[in-house]
DNA sequence: CGAGGGCTTGTAACCGGTTACATGACCGGT
DNA sequence: ACCGGTCATGTAACCGGTTACAAGCCCTCG
């Protein structure tokens, strides 16, 4: 502790300048008025004659002022921005969250400040200097501890948790995970499956867990056990790699995964190795990815962008302090069924080809 | 004009606060110190005794202080923040772009504002609010004008051109499209493709204008004339558009698609009205999106994350005065030749997927 | 013992806005 | 002619930091 701060820093980078430079005094000097009336004319907070409010527009335009907004946050006491943290970035289910949210919050006049942690350890930090700059924050999964939420949210900085589990008096928005893997494995047995496997890393997110413990559920309630459970991150990279490692093992029925990528990955890997999907193993994925309809992914639909906006409304309200009671909404789901789960009516099949193509 | 600002608008919120509260001052209070040497102690910035420096940690403990953002910036005529505007940011070719940047901005220590402006006519004010909260500014494509940008990089904004052709004295990144375009047509004119449209809007976006001018280069060295061209956005919708249109003005060979989006949607509608691609009509998109692996689309894939990484760090070199004279980055393309542009030897496929999935 | 110098610390100005309060002009009524 | 009230505008404090400069302390050297 003592060490890291006797040690002068070097004044680093030659001062730069916030570019403009033109301030509410140039303004104020060349109208030939006084700031508070600059001011004035501009937020239209009070009276002022229609001349004077001429001149300072023509000074306005003539100097192409544009107002700072860090002084005016600094005035204010608010932003007009508030930020939105990923675990990370990559792959189409945080860019979908993303689109929503920066979508409504647009909408809403605010600015969108985003952060991926990238599971690094000085995530607290740059959460909490995110937490300066912005009026509220979505957080999304895994990203924090609860400890730091708890003390954000006791500052007083309106906070909504995205596909996490609620924590504290906190507003939370998710979609529905365990029904919806019971419905899924359902499916599976329906199809005459046995031995079923979970893909993926239930440590690594909350809704991961979830989808895994609906998973078991259904497997328990058929009276059946989970076939040895296969780690994985989220990518394809990881799915192929998961295929490796059941070949050697043996090849269960059907592998529940995690989400879309490891799901795809998966079959890649498994088709390349020469064996059939759904004929040798069926795979389904989750999220439904725009890949997953042209794999004929079987998996379940969440509404990503649906789950972004509905955060950002969620916080405008409560940092206009009509958010009320504390709430947690969860959205629905969707199975979506394909090829990869097993065979099916042809009919079924034509149906929905038709469908989804109009 | 004048009607616009002869009212007095509502004070709206009640007056919100940022949160956290305690500041500099209650931080020197408890240590009983000067702000200054708060100031001191936290940025390393001069010699402090270790009784004092002591002291004064301990009550940033205590207090829970972490400085404002706010208050930095204003007082060192710095954001620590830079922004990136799209004009939207649906499709996984932004949100690979972003990807790439927020990555290598944040490793660089600054936090990222995005903006997408979603065509609006506000654009122009919602850049130059944007401007105000940034040390630099990422552009994509198409979002504003010329003059915008010229103003902003008047004023001394460090700017990044991203995927827009360069203007002025300004950085700009982008990824190969004219040469990158005429091998892809050459490559369908090889495979004995002669009727060719180009599908896409070119008023649209800088990238597709380029794509479609290779097009119809490598058509004019073959001695061709372009098949009627089609109009049409970036998505599937709207290349399932395309292809109803297309069947009734008569299928061309093949059909050179300005993004992926556009590419599947067309293959999948053609597919569902019973004509075969690559049999009765061949087609190609761009960008190699992960949904274009498993539909076995011929495109082009570009580098979008380093698109964006590069951008990143062209803009905090700009931004710390070490940008020396202008720079033109172009990224190298490459073709990816799978199933939708025609028949080719069975071996190279074969070799392809091998490759592909190791 | 006093002058000089190095080191630590405090004071106050500043960054660019907003706004409470004070001021002064102008109006109408008695 | 004087008073009171309304309205437009200016003055200055404030938001939360950084930092130039001044001041005070302690030590050393002549």
């Amino acid at each position: 502790m003592a060490d890291v701060s006797d040690r002068v820093a070097e004044p680093a980078v030659p001062r730069p300048t916030i570019p403009s430079g033109v301030t509410i005094r140039d303004v104020a000097a060349h109208a030939g008025v006084s700031i508070a009336t600059v001011s004035r004319v501009l937020r239209r907070t009070a009276f002022v004659t229609a001349t004077t409010r001429d001149r300072v527009l023509a000074s306005v335009a003539d100097l192409r002022f544009i107002p700072s907004p860090l002084g005016r946050a600094l005035a204010e006491g608010r932003h007009a921005a508030n930020g939105i943290v990923f675990p990370d970035l990559s792959g189409p289910y945080y860019a979908d969250v993303l689109l929503g949210y920066e979508e409504e919050a647009g909408e809403l006049g605010r600015s969108v400040l985003i952060l991926s942690t990238h599971g690094r350890d000085a995530a607290p930090e740059m959460v909490r200097e995110l937490a300066g700059r912005v009026d509220g924050l979505v957080l999304l999964g895994r990203t924090i501890s609860d400890d730091v939420i708890a003390e954000l949210s006791e500052r007083g900085l309106p906070i909504v948790l995205l596909a996490r589990p609620a924590t504290g008096a906190v507003d939370s928005v998710k979609a529905e995970n365990v029904e919806s893997a019971r419905a899924l494995t359902a499916h599976l047995l329906a199809h005459g499956h046995r031995e079923l496997a979970f893909l993926g890393d239930a440590d690594r997110s909350p809704d991961t867990l979830e989808r895994c413990s609906g998973f078991g559920a259904a497997l328990a309630a058929a009276g059946l056990k989970p076939a040895a459970a296969v780690l994985g991150g989220f990518s394809e990279e990881e799915g192929r790699r998961a295929a490796h490692e059941l070949l050697h093992t043996g090849l269960p029925d059907a592998v529940v995964c995690a989400n879309d990528e490891l799901a795809l990955g998966l079959v890649a890997a498994i088709r390349a190795m020469g064996k059939a999907v759904p004929g040798d193993v069926a795979v389904t994925g989750w999220d439904d990815v725009m890949a997953a309809r042209y794999a004929g992914l079987t998996t379940v639909r969440q509404p990503m962008r649906e789950l972004g906006a509905l955060a950002a409304r969620m916080l405008d309200l409560r940092i206009r302090g009509e958010g009320g009671q504390v709430r947690h909404e969860v959205l629905r789901t969707e199975l979506i069924v394909r090829d990869t789960c097993g065979q099916h009516q042809q009919t079924d099949q034509q149906v929905r080809q038709l469908e989804e193509y109009r």
